[in-house]
DNA sequence: CACTTCGTCTCGTTCAGCGATACGCTGCGG
DNA sequence: CCGCAGCGTATCGCTGAACGAGACGAAGTG
């Protein structure tokens, strides 16, 4: 857990008990919330009452599930939401072309946080997912957004743990730096199985008017079949496109 | 204002402080959450803070944001997530087949909210958005969802007010309900410009295992050129697609 | 310069929130 | 059949977190 909410307000206990649920679960009991938090099970029952009353939890069979009402309030957050309704329209001419997974990333943190993943039928199975996280060193997009991230991020993050998720992880800091480099040259950033096994990924950076990357856009695909070469010159132009749509609107900051 | 908040929680004010951002605004001041949620300036500046720390909202140029924290929240909420996640290959297929903009849906109370909208450049300027809400009565969708509700659900609206949101918006409860009618006869609902002038709309509802409306598809268009006519047949397939997907793994309830 | 608006901070009051405790229910093992 | 453990819920004094009136400086306005 890196997570330090401060327990000592209603605010930040409330917080807790939200984040307390993980992607894959549904519905989770009032005793297992208890677990997860750490707090008193008189307090977590007494402030899920009142997360049901405004609409953040709904009471479910077993315990609680997150509500609609907190799926509203999220895509109400402005930056994500703007970048998403500009990009939807380039994402999609992006799957058009390639029929195979598009996403779109921005940084937070060491990590990566995506804003919008679009597939067909065939897509490959990706661990990601819309609002998920993965750090910024063995995606695509990471090393497209860390490639022309500042100086001092860069250093942080390369002289920081860089943890080991497949065997294919890129955990040397050196090699991370060279791939980096060829990213700032060639405008593309690669990842071989480098975040989950099977999974291969072009990302590009979506840069505003300063050169500052306020996204990234990239393709992924089955290692099996996905040839990531080929999708250079798509995903470079769509990323091109966004940037430039997104400086002519001022969408930046 | 509809909002019946519970004002005397601390959790119920900081939630009133978050709903008080619309979805036109990027920073809010100070001055204008008191002036919209009206409490005490000095217990917005307060909560405000809190909400900071724990990453609900941002602390922006001239005021607050919300938070990316806040739609990464918003993406756990269970149902819509897993509804999105089998959703986007059938709405991505159907987008292919039309070209125009494609909506999801799901009810909450009186209203549609939307799950997912997805267009391409040429896309109609429509008024929904993800996580945004429309009146159940005004949309394709929602008459969709309407016309497979429980009866009693049905009785309410059809008694209820039917606000008019443009001249072409159905407002006479005889009229809407043997749309309704013909809703349950054909297996598609129409909207003619009665959400938003110069729009138009088929949809069609995405049913459960005892036929109960999980979910509901459309496609939008601008009037001049559209036919919603045309994609009766992709509209209906898709959705009963996604149904039998739905039922078959368990994702209702 | 007088006046407004805004964000921030202080401070004494008080009631919302706290958590130890208890209770009823259910399921399980002996 | 009983005993026990785990669960959700309810009670109830205690206390400090939250409250809001108010003050203050900065910035804008006329």
């Amino acid at each position: 857990m890196t997570e330090t909410a401060d327990l000592d307000t209603v605010l930040g206990k409330a917080v807790t008990i939200l984040r307390a649920f993980r992607p894959e679960d549904r519905v989770v009991s009032l005793a297992e919330l208890v677990r997860r938090t750490g707090l008193h099970k008189a307090t977590v029952h007494r402030l899920s009452s009142g997360l049901v009353t405004n609409r953040l939890l709904d009471r479910a069979d077993g315990g609680y599930r997150l509500s609609g009402g907190l799926f509203e309030l999220g895509m109400l957050a402005s930056l994500e939401r703007s970048l998403l309704e500009v990009a939807m329209p380039f994402l999609q001419d992006l799957y058009e072309r390639t029929h195979e997974t598009v996403h779109l990333g921005v940084r937070e943190g060491h990590d990566v946080v995506y804003v919008a993943k679009i597939g067909g039928h065939r897509q490959a199975k990706v661990p990601s997912r819309p609002g998920g996280r993965m750090p910024l060193h063995c995606t695509a997009i990471g090393k497209a957004l860390l490639a022309y991230a500042g100086a001092d991020l860069r250093r942080e993050v390369l002289t920081g743990p860089l943890e080991r998720r497949t065997p294919h992880t890129v955990v040397a800091p050196g090699i991370l730096r060279r791939q980096l480099q060829r990213v700032t040259e060639t405008g593309v950033a690669f990842e071989q199985e480098e975040s989950a096994v099977g999974l291969v990924c072009v990302a590009a950076p979506v840069l505003g008017r300063g050169d500052e990357p306020l996204a990234a856009i990239s393709v992924a695909g089955p290692s099996h079949r996905f040839r990531p070469e080929g999708h250079v010159t798509a995903v470079r132009s769509a990323a091109a496109a966004l940037g430039s749509t997104l400086s002519r609107r001022d969408l930046l900051r």
